[in-house]
DNA sequence: AAAAGTACATAGCTATACAATGTATCTGCG
DNA sequence: CGCAGATACATTGTATAGCTATGTACTTTT
């Protein structure tokens, strides 16, 4: 029941805060999708599912937060990689505004 | 554009982490909704609209995080309080833990 | 040759914040 | 007195976005 409810939100709060972590990590370095999920999952312990994650950089794309590129391999499929607009990385600091009003709030209602 | 992104973000980061706030709240204190609504954003600065708190309360209180009772006022409408549950309580702790990883992670990538 | 991993992508489902709207009561002000 | 604004609850409809399932295609491992 409450397993079940603590699932549910926890969903619930990536909404959002998942964009956020993308940009954040395309910050200072370009990946590409697949890589994209490792990295976050790596860093953050949060699991992205690709059926999140592709959609997600699309919107970022169409609200010209990153650009992205083909790059062909030697072998293998090719990958297509996401970089910040600056319009992304000015975007960025004002969720990063945003969130650390947000912690320092809930930090002072949570004791 | 872009201020239509933000905007449009912290919508959805509030998905989530308000219910968190309003059990974090409603932790120590019983309150009834309309000043529920003036307290978290006396606390957070967080505006919540009515027609996203009597919605969430009902979510929380059929999975039996919080109970709600009418009180009767000398004068006036009668206010229904809320009170969190012990499973509310418990389920508060876990919503908190995490939480606080989300917290450490995202302070690891941004910067 | 089959299974598992890499890499991209979409459709349908579900949850939830918010605007708009509605009901009802009380208070302050001209 | 009458009315605007605040108090207090609630519902409906809409948009957003994460997740599961599914699909394609290539490579590596067994």
């Amino acid at each position: 029941m409450n397993v079940d409810f603590v699932h549910k939100w926890k969903s619930q709060v990536k909404k959002g805060t998942l964009a956020f972590i993308a940009l954040n990590v395309l910050k200072d370095h370009e990946y590409y999708g697949y890589e994209l999920i490792e990295q976050i999952k790596k860093n953050t312990q949060i699991e992205i599912a690709e059926g999140t994650l592709y959609p997600l950089m699309n919107r970022l794309k169409k609200e010209n937060l990153v650009t992205s590129k083909w790059v062909e391999q030697a072998s293998g499929i090719p990958r297509k990689y996401y970089v910040l607009t600056p319009t992304g990385e000015e975007t960025l600091l004002q969720m990063r505004t945003f969130w650390l009003d947000l912690e320092k709030s809930i930090k002072k209602i949570s004791k």
